[in-house]
Formats: C-alpha cells, sequence, structure tokens
DNA sequence: CCGCTATTACGATTTCTCTCGTAAATTGCT
DNA sequence: AGCAATTTACGAGAGAAATCGTAATAGCGG
C-alpha cells in the first residue's frame, strides 16, 4: 500500500489538521490554518478539492457542506518523508539523522526515556 | 550564518554530489545525477548557474570548464530541513521523529553505540 | 591558423503549486 | 416564497521550478 503520492507543503498543513481533528469542513480547516496563515478562504477550499482528485482525502458530500477526513495515514506519510529524506540528505544513514535531531533540540525526559526503550530493543535484536 | 536559503529537491540533488566530491564540473555532477535520474546536460547546467546566481554554489571560471564547489554546509543544510520537519511534521517533538527514523531502518550496532553516547549526554544535562 | 568538440550562455516553454475572483447552488430565516 | 449568507464549482493567472533547444565561446589537435 506503499502510494506513490507527495503531498505538497500546503497539503501537508491540511493534513495535518484533518490528522488531529478526524474529520473537518473546509471552514474549519481553514479557521485553524488562518491562524498562522494569510490565505483566503477560496484558496484552502480549492486545495482540498484537489487533494480529493488526488486521493489524499476522502470527503462525504452528503449534506452541502462537505465533510473531509484524511485518506492517508500519519505514520505512512512521516515514514515515506523520513525515509527519503534520510536517503536524499544523510545518505541512507538513519543514525546521522536521529544524530542531528537530537542535536538539534534536545527532548524532555519522559522521551529521552522512551527512545531509551527503543534503543534497548533495537540492541537485543542486533 | 544561518542563511536563509532552501535549496529545491533538484538543488539538494547536486548539492549532495558537491559534498561528497568537494569540486566538480557539471558534466561530472550530470554523469552521476543521470544514473538515477533522466534529464539532459543543459538542464543540470541550467540549475547549477542559477544556484551559482542564488549564492548556493561558488565556481572557479578561470578556465573554459568550470568548477563548481558549494558554498552552504552540509550539517546547516540538514539542520535547516529537519529542524523544519520537526515542526511541519511532527508537531515539533524531535523524539517522535526520532522514534520514526528507527524504527523505519535500524542501523548498526557502532551507530546504536554512538547514538547511545549521545542519549547518555542528554539525559546528564537535563 | 582552422575546424571540431565540449562547454557555457540565454531564452522559451512546460509543469507545478498556490492564489483568488466570480458564479452557481444550497440552506436557513422571516 | 423570497432574501441573505454560506458553500461549492470553475477557471484564470502569478510565480517558481525544471526542462531543453539553439547560439555563442573557448580550447585542442592537426
Amino acid at each position: 500500500m506503499a502510494k506513490h503520492i507527495k503531498p505538497t507543503e500546503s497539503e501537508l498543513e491540511i493534513l495535518r489538521v484533518l490528522w488531529d481533528k478526524g474529520t473537518a469542513t473546509v471552514r474549519e480547516v481553514h479557521e485553524i490554518l488562518s491562524e498562522h496563515k494569510d490565505a483566503g478562504y477560496t484558496t484552502t477550499l480549492k486545495l482540498m478539492q484537489i487533494m480529493f482528485e488526488k486521493g489524499i482525502v476522502k470527503r462525504d458530500d452528503s449534506s452541502k457542506t462537505h465533510i473531509y477526513r484524511a485518506n492517508i495515514s500519519r505514520e505512512s506519510t512521516q515514514q515515506q518523508i523520513v525515509g527519503k529524506m534520510i536517503n536524499s540528505l544523510f545518505g541512507g544513514s538513519s543514525s546521522q539523522l536521529v544524530m542531528q535531531a537530537l542535536g538539534n533540540q534536545a527532548p524532555n525526559k519522559e522521551e529521552l526515556d522512551e527512545i531509551q526503550k527503543l534503543l534497548d530493543n533495537l540492541k537485543k535484536q542486533s
């Protein structure tokens, strides 16, 4: 199911809202985006329509106000983009990316513990 | 020196070659890119010329065949892109990105140890 | 010095992405 | 029913990115 879909920057912003809320109307998405972004309502609408044509989102158009939801998962999208970045920017070395991310802005204690747990698992397997 | 430069996808491919080789001619870059990509020589040339105008690369044009080299570092570029991704795709949580990267494709033993070392340092500081 | 080849320079074109204006349709209100 | 407000539909267009064709230029071998 590794869809060959590459959301654009703007599409990603919309997907984030849909992932957070589960479902949303164009207006709801637009309200949230316009907190940090400056674009008209019809712009958001158009983008979501295009995303629908691409199959990135689904929608329920049984009532006038259509209700959208993501059609690709947050996890698979993250995986795809991160994987691509590992290859294109870090020469295939995931650890290089990890070092960069950790060095960049350190997580708090709970997160560190979580990473430690995962690390322990990986060590056992290797 | 945190330049506000955002290399495009194609520019990144070229930068990778320059970072690896140190210096390269257009032909050398093109040869390498054409192994995995399908574009004409003048396309690569044009891109590198544009990159020169933007200041992304430097070049020595004392002889006819110009010799290019990167003018932004691999590290700062990685940092900028990873930082952006953490915010746009992982809600600002670097640990989420780390988990995703590690889960995606696990590094080998040496790399794990290196990550462990960094992790220990971070733990001390927190 | 002359012609051949490789390279650069330049401009035109195509394709995406993002933007918005305007019109049509639906719904709610009175 | 009629009006106002909201939403969708549609198309156009600005701007960036990528592509390539063609012309100009430099250097090399003879």
